[in-house]
DNA sequence: ACAGTTGCTGCAATGGTTTGCAGGCTGATG
DNA sequence: CATCAGCCTGCAAACCATTGCAGCAACTGT
């Protein structure tokens, strides 16, 4: 059915081998010649099949992308990285949408393996030990996790909550909850690592509530909780949590950013249209995916080197309209008078 | 380095041809040896070569999707959809983002073509003159564009508009804004379809505005105008307009529904999450992927069937908090005097 | 005119898998 | 015991492209 290399051959009267050649190594081929076999296989409408290709140079020129949730924003974004990246360097994206579930996980990577060059694992779930067994089947790079051994890309998520931690420390809050995600969360860790560390020299007092499941839900039921420690603002472990915030604040009339601050995490399109848009730490999760598919395509290349490559993204505040200082406590020295 | 089916058969003793049948025609080798032979690829961690495969029976067990913008809730739901479903039956997706961009398109499935048994084309952007050039490349399925002569997977969006017409009527809504999206848009046209259709029924009278971009600035830009017109309530191209809508009245406040109703449609995530849910109609996106790789697969099967295959998917209105009966006007018969 | 380059091209092997065909073994039938 | 029909299994060709090697012509320098 498909035109093949053959019958190009055939039309511009050379062998196979030359039509070859004149696709990839175009300058041992006679000017002439060349601009024929082109012309021939543009009129044929010839596409070289690069799984044929793959068998032989054992180069597929295809990568492989696994994420826990297609339909997640936060991965999407970084699907779309990926995939503009790919198209750049001439690759094409095997995607798998692992539907959260390691076992997935771990199984579509052995079915990619084969017509693949290499994998981007994006937060994957499952265990180190899983994923050492990975190794060896075909080269992977991680996304926002940190895994011994493996090259990376990653955010630097705990500066990004110590940047959140010093804005709202310098409105003038002193008493802040951190909303945890799911247990199992790098980012998490990272994150709150980021808040310990940084909490002491800002002078204030952080409630660690949690783990919450990493949706809107999560955040109406995180909301009641935080507002009964009686904390001044709140850091949600994403967005889509600091929205859920957002909306059980409003129903229980508590004012945002006056009576309380809230900030999410991952800028995700979301954010910039709620009605009061959110103040949110960016991660850069499209510059993430392209990062790991160089990354990915680099290691390739030089098979060489000795350490695995990490490369860290750098994360940054967006200050947006959720964030404000504190009302004045009743009998605080500094309440401001007149106004 | 990958364990082939070769290394298989010298471990199971056995020739690369039963090895072969032992994954591809079970009843074909005996049970003893068929044991043998899975146990053996299980202990080397054999998986099939599925490119190789491809070469020589002419399927992939690959399917290509493109969509225009993996970022785009819409179409990542509906990625999601195609995903899930081609995983159930083993096959894999090659995916591709066109980035809304048309030449994209045309250029991608033909790089896609060699190595997938067909490809799905999410509301695809390009001319129909491109269309038809592709067709005969590999085997094509729509989604979400109904062109002469190629299958296609399509949602009753002149229906999902009828309803929402039909909804805002009975609240007492007699001058209604659409705002229109893409001009280049089928299921834009199929709604104004709809929508004109309904109309004189319902006895309501239709101010068509836009075209707008399909986004959350076009529903800004889009609200003002709107209410310049003095109608009661606003039905938006898709979600991400109306927010954009919701945001604009917000600011120049006028209140939703009070003053104003306010309807989407597709049913993003996000339109349950805005501060008052969103009243719009569901779009089976997942599902709508989900029947796309159905089609494209069974099509493949009967090649014989003459009139291309088709698969309506219906919509629905969902009523949330973002639509109520307009505010009686102040000199009417029916003003309520009490309350 | 001759040997040595240089530049281009074709032959044939290669890769991992499927599959038509033929051959071997077992058991049943006569 | 001969015949024949299943069953299984192996051999080898095929799929589409890449690439090392060798061949060939034209050109260089002497």
């Amino acid at each position: 059915m498909a035109v093949t290399i053959h019958e190009v051959a055939k039309g511009a009267e050379v062998s196979v081998s030359t039509v070859s050649r004149a696709f990839t190594m175009p300058e041992m081929v006679n000017a002439a010649t060349r601009r024929k076999v082109l012309q021939v296989a543009e009129e044929l409408g010839y596409q070289p099949n690069r799984a044929a290709r793959g068998l032989v140079t054992g180069k597929t020129g295809n990568i492989g992308v696994v994420v826990p949730d297609v339909a997640n924003p936060f991965f999407s974004a970084m699907l779309k990285g990926c995939t503009a990246r790919a198209r750049e360097v001439r690759h094409v994206v095997f995607l798998a949408d692992a539907a959260e579930d390691p076992r997935i996980e771990a199984e579509v990577v052995g079915a990619m393996a084969k017509q693949v060059d290499g994998v981007v694992l994006c937060s994957p779930r499952m265990e180190p030990a899983q994923l050492e067994r990975l190794v060896g089947t075909t080269p992977i790079v991680l996304v926002n996790r940190d895994e011994a051994g493996l090259p990376a890309v990653l955010m630097e998520s705990a500066d990004g909550a110590r940047q959140a931690l010093e804005h709202l420390a310098a409105l003038g809050h002193r008493r802040i909850a951190h909303l945890a995600g799911p247990a199992a969360s790098w980012a998490g860790e990272e994150r709150l690592r980021g808040l310990r560390a940084a909490a002491p020299a800002c002078d204030v007092e952080t409630v660690e509530l949690g783990p919450f499941p990493p949706t809107f839900q999560g955040g109406v039921q995180a909301a009641d909780l935080a507002l009964a420690r009686g904390v001044t603002a709140i850091l949600a472990f994403n967005d889509l949590m600091a929205v859920g915030v957002l909306n059980r604040l409003a129903a229980r009339g508590v004012a945002v950013p006056e009576d309380i601050s809230v900030v999410g995490y991952d800028d995700i399109e979301m954010s910039s249209m709620t009605t009061v848009p959110l103040t949110t730490v960016r991660m850069p999760m499209e510059a993430a995916g392209r990062a790991a598919v160089d990354l990915l395509l680099d290691g390739l290349e030089a098979r060489d080197s000795p350490e695995p490559a990490r490369r860290w993204l750098p994360t940054q505040l967006i200050v947006r309209s959720t964030t404000a200082p504190p009302r004045p406590e009743p009998g605080s020295a500094h309440a401001q008078a007149g106004r």
